[in-house]
This record gives C-alpha cells, sequence and structure tokens, in this order.
DNA sequence: GACATTGGTGCCGAATTGTTACTAATTCGC
DNA sequence: GCGAATTAGTAACAATTCGGCACCAATGTC
C-alpha cells in the first residue's frame, strides 16, 4: 500500500513568554465577539511557502509589537480537544521576549504563568507544554539569555533562571558555575538600581567552550 | 484581522532507531519505483481523528513488524525541501525499538545512522533532527531504556549510552550513578554471553526519587 | 591448570558543589 | 555627617562527587 498525504486545517499557536513582574508570564490576546473563552494564544496559519518559526513571529509581532528573538517548537498536536479556529492540526511554538520589551496593543495582555485565564483546552495544552519543554531545556541551551535585554546584571540571570525553575538558586555557586562556563563577557557599565551598591552589566557571549564531557546524570529524569 | 486556518498536506515520517550490530541504526523502506531516492523514511498520512504517535506506531508497525514502545515528536518541518510525497508540512517521530525485535519485512532495511544512504532531502532533515533529540534528551528521559528488552545487563545499558553519546564511559562511576538514581532493580536471572563471568539482568523499574535538585549545569549548552 | 575475557567493587586523589561568612558600594533616615 | 539597611561580589571551608586504577570473581579456551 502507497502511502498518500492527507489534506487537512492547520493552524500555528504561539505562547509568547516574558518575565513580568517577578513572574513567567505570557501574553494572551482577546478573543473576538461570539468565541466561547474571553482570552486565547495568538494564533493564525502560516501562509503558503512560509516557514514556521516565521509565521510565529509574524502572529507574535501583531500582538506584542516586536518580534521576539527567538523561537521554539514545543509539539504538533491532532488531538479532539477544540481549538479556537478548529484546526485539526495545531503546531505549538514557544517564543521568548526579554523583559521589557514590546508595546502589548489594547487587545492583549499579560498574564502569569501561575494565573492564567480559562483557555481553549487545546491551547491550556499547549502552554503546559511550552512551560515544560522550557523548563527542561533551560540548562541546555541559553534560553535565559533571550528573556533579557543585551545587557544585563548577573543578579537579573540569577532571577530569570530563578523564575524558570521555581526554586531559589546560590548566589555564590551560580557564579562560579557561569565563570567556568565563558558564556557572558563585563561591559564597562553598571547600573545604579536605587539602594544597594551598584551592579555590573554583562553580555551574553560565548567563548570557545572546551568539551566539557561529563558523566551521565542519571537523576534528571522527569518521568 | 481575525485569524483563520489554513487547509494544507500532512505526512507523518517515523525515524525507527534501534542498536543493530554496535551501531545506532535506522529502519528505511524501499522507495516505491519511479522515486528519485532508493529508500525513504517510513510515512503515512494520520487517518481523520488518528492521533500522531498512534499514527506513528501505525506506520512503524507495518514495516518493523511490531509496534515501538517509544515514541517522541522531534519537530514539524514546512520548509521547501522535497519530500517523498510531496507533503506541504511533515511531522517527524522518532520511534526507539529494543535490540533484536521485529521482523524486518523484505521491503526495509536497517542503516546505522552514520551511513546512510541518499534520502529526499526533508527526510534528511528529520534523521538529523531525530539523531539530536535523542541525544539532547538522554539524560532527561529513559531513552535508554526502550532501546533495550526487559532484561537486560549493565554492560547492555552502558553499551546503550556509549552508542547515544558516542563515547565511551567510565564503568565504575557510570554504576555509580545508576545505583544512586534508583532506576533498575536485579532479577535473580544470569545471562552466559560464552566467554567471561556471567552478569546479572536487571530491569528498569524507578523507584521513588528524592528530589536530586542540583544546581545550573551552565556546561551542558549545546549552541 | 594457566590464561584470556568479561563482570563487578573498593579505594584514593582531584575536582566540583553547597554553605557560611565576609567585604564593598550605594541609598535612606535621622 | 553618620549609622542602618540594602544589594553586589568574593573568600574560604566542608562535604560530596568524579575519574582513574587496582583488584577480585566467574566463566570459556587452550
Amino acid at each position: 500500500m502507497k502511502p498518500v498525504v492527507r489534506r487537512t486545517t492547520l493552524a500555528v499557536d504561539v505562547v509568547v513568554l516574558s518575565p513580568r513582574s517577578d513572574a513567567l508570564a505570557v501574553l494572551l490576546a482577546r478573543s473576538p465577539a461570539g468565541a466561547r473563552e474571553r482570552w486565547s494564544l495568538p494564533w493564525d496559519a502560516p501562509a503558503v511557502g512560509e516557514a514556521l518559526e516565521d509565521a510565529a513571529a509574524r502572529i507574535a509581532g501583531a500582538v506584542l509589537g516586536a518580534a521576539p528573538a527567538f523561537f521554539e517548537q514545543v509539539g504538533t498536536v491532532s488531538d479532539t480537544r477544540r481549538h479556537p479556529g478548529d484546526a485539526e492540526i495545531s503546531i505549538g511554538i514557544a517564543a521568548l521576549s526579554p523583559a521589557g520589551v514590546g508595546e502589548v496593543s489594547g487587545d492583549a495582555e499579560w498574564f502569569p504563568l501561575a494565573s492564567l485565564p480559562t483557555l481553549a483546552p487545546r491551547h491550556r495544552t499547549i502552554v503546559d507544554r511550552a512551560a515544560a519543554v522550557v523548563r527542561q531545556r533551560v540548562d541546555q541551551s541559553p534560553l535565559a539569555f533571550r528573556l533579557l535585554p543585551p545587557t544585563f546584571t548577573l543578579s537579573d540571570l540569577q532571577s530569570v533562571y530563578e523564575l524558570l525553575l521555581s526554586r531559589r538558586l546560590h548566589k555564590a555557586s551560580f557564579r562560579r558555575a557561569l565563570q567556568a562556563s565563558y558564556l557572558v563577557e563585563p561591559t564597562d557599565e553598571w547600573r545604579s538600581e536605587g539602594r544597594g551598591r551598584p551592579a555590573q552589566l554583562f553580555r551574553y557571549a560565548p567563548k570557545k567552550r572546551r568539551g566539557a564531557r561529563r558523566g551521565v546524570r542519571f537523576d534528571l529524569f522527569t518521568e
């Protein structure tokens, strides 16, 4: 039996994540009148010939006012859970946007991940997958740097990691590991945030990594 | 502007991976006459209402003779690289099958990852992504156990990890880490492989994991 | 029975990690 | 002005983990 392709309906659903007021937040768009839920993820169909990440950039940009800097697929779903546009197939894409970037239009709003409004069931699934993927990949990929502006303090960076991992980290250990990784370099600027000692600003500038081959870590299993 | 879904053509492309003759191998199907390449990944469209992993199980099962035990999406592609059935959208799914399982039909064959025949460009992309995803997730998910039969020796397990990671591991460290993880339990069976001391057989039986919270690992970045 | 081969463990020095404590530079309140 | 509060950054130490080596165990081969 020769395989054949099938025609179906398709949507790209984008989970824009950004640190807002000390929590990891998702950008939701107000649904058009008559929808079952008041809020939904930004979504649309990709244009003909448009790459999926380009579609995600366009969709996120329309709501955020600026295109996020980083995209990652978090899974394609085809189950029976309802999609706002009744697409059979949804491609879920996480987009990371630095804190403070973008001018959210009146039809959109940031919601902390921990207190989302009701979403269409498929959108709820995609948000959960996006959060899981981001948390899983945070120490294999420089995701945290995509949630920060080009220059940042080490305390900023640590805060982002604490948001993503949902736990406190030890300052000295964090900085020691970062130092050893040659991922950041200091600038000659300093930021004064009001009270406290001013902090030096760093930028993400990964250097030559000598192969830091480590043993197998069985203790990182998530299932 | 209200978003709308778009109709498109869809295929599920499956990368069946299994250790065969001391290498990680991919199962390829002989292409029908007239195709540009002699070999291709097993693929088909999902049936209406069929979940993607179910479709992957059906597609892999038809070629392998037995359904693999584990599936994981490795990315959906919509670029212009050619698909054997000219699908606009391909959903790539990795399937892991234990060594020795299945009776490959005459129309299929195992190829070591390192020496694949020419594939349609999109299939080549999907194979590369599958290999990358499996290698990245090998110490976050019990993938290696899905490439082994229900009982196995610790040397078998270490060999699979070495195949997946493409490097040698230290025996004592490997076993120490495994011991501490409570992922396997011994059976009372032993296997004699000809020469050498017989090895005890173990089975995958993950126990209560006390939260082994570790620090951030900047040295695992892959890009 | 010596030897080769594979399985499995004990031990030790080196490297890494978690923690506590300390110093540094600034603002705030008086 | 000056000490308390606050945030940044580092030193030093103890505990743990890791990699390598050596060794013992059990089997087949000659």
